[in-house]
DNA sequence: AGGTTATATAACTGTCAAGTTATATTGATA
DNA sequence: TATCAATATAACTTGACAGTTATATAACCT
C-alpha cells in the first residue's frame, strides 16, 4: 500500500511533479496540463506522493494547490552516503586493488554463447 | 528492456546486493545464500545491475564474482541536487512564505467522505 | 436550489516485473 | 571423457501498478 520513498521515485511522471512543484506549487489542473496525464491519473500519482509526505495539499477555493515537501528524500541521500566514497576513479582503482589482494589467477572473461531457444533448429 | 537507475535501484533485495557488494565482491553463490532468493533470480537482479552498470564481473575458475561499480549513482545526486535547498525546515518556512505571498483566502481542508463503492447500500 | 468547476475515488484493463522451475553452458576434476 | 559445480538464460505464472473511463464529492456562483 504505501510505498517505499525508491519505489516512489521510480516512476518518471511523479519525479516530473515533484520538479514542477519545486519550481513553485501546482493545482492539480495545472500538473495535468503539464504532464501527458489524464486528470485521474495525475490524482492518482499525488496521493502515492502524499502518502510518502513528499508533497502536501492546500485547499483553495474549488482548487487543492500542491507543494512540495522535500524532507523524505533525505533518506535517499541517507542511503547514499556509504557509496560516495566509491565514486573518484582514483577511490576506485584503490577498491580494487584492495579487493584483489585476496585472489588468485584471473582469467579473462570469455563472451557466452545465447542458449538454444525454443523456436531454433540446427 | 534497460531501465532507470531509479527503477534498478526501487528493488529492495537489489539494493540488499548493493550493500553487500560495498563491504566486499562476491560470487553468484555467495548471495544466493545472503538473500532470500533463488539462484536465478539472484543472477536475474544481477543482469539487470549490470546493465545499469552498477556491477562488474570477474570470472574465477567455475565462479562469477562480482564487485560494486558506484559511479551511475552520481545520477541520484545530482537528480536529489536541487532539492537539498529545501531540506531544513527553517528553508521550508522561507519557501512557504514566499509561495503564499500570491495567495488569496485559505481554509482548513475539510476530511473527505469515503465515495460510495459497489457493495454499498443505504 | 441548480449548474459549473475542480478533484478524488472506484472499477476495470493491460502491461510488466519478479519470482519460479527446468535446462543449457562452461570450467574443473576424476 | 564423464561427472560435478557454478551460473546464465528460457519459459512460465502471478501480482502489482499505471493508465483509463465513469462517477461521487465538494466548493463556488447565479
Amino acid at each position: 500500500m504505501t510505498s517505499s520513498i525508491f519505489e516512489v521515485l521510480a516512476e518518471p511522471n511523479r519525479r516530473r511533479i515533484l520538479d514542477l512543484l519545486r519550481e513553485r506549487e501546482h493545482s492539480v489542473g495545472e500538473l495535468v496540463k503539464e504532464t501527458q496525464l489524464s486528470q485521474p491519473g495525475v490524482s492518482k500519482h499525488l496521493r502515492i506522493l502524499r502518502e510518502a509526505g513528499l508533497v502536501e495539499v492546500r485547499q483553495k477555493a474549488q482548487k487543492r494547490v500542491y507543494h512540495l515537501h522535500a524532507e523524505p528524500l533525505v533518506e535517499i541521500d541517507k542511503w547514499l552516503e556509504p557509496y560516495r566514497r566509491f565514486w573518484s576513479d582514483k577511490l576506485d582503482a584503490l577498491e580494487k586493488l584492495l579487493n584483489e589482494e585476496n585472489e588468485e589467477e584471473i582469467r579473462p572473461l570469455p563472451q557466452q554463447r545465447p542458449l538454444k531457444k525454443k523456436g531454433d533448429f540446427e
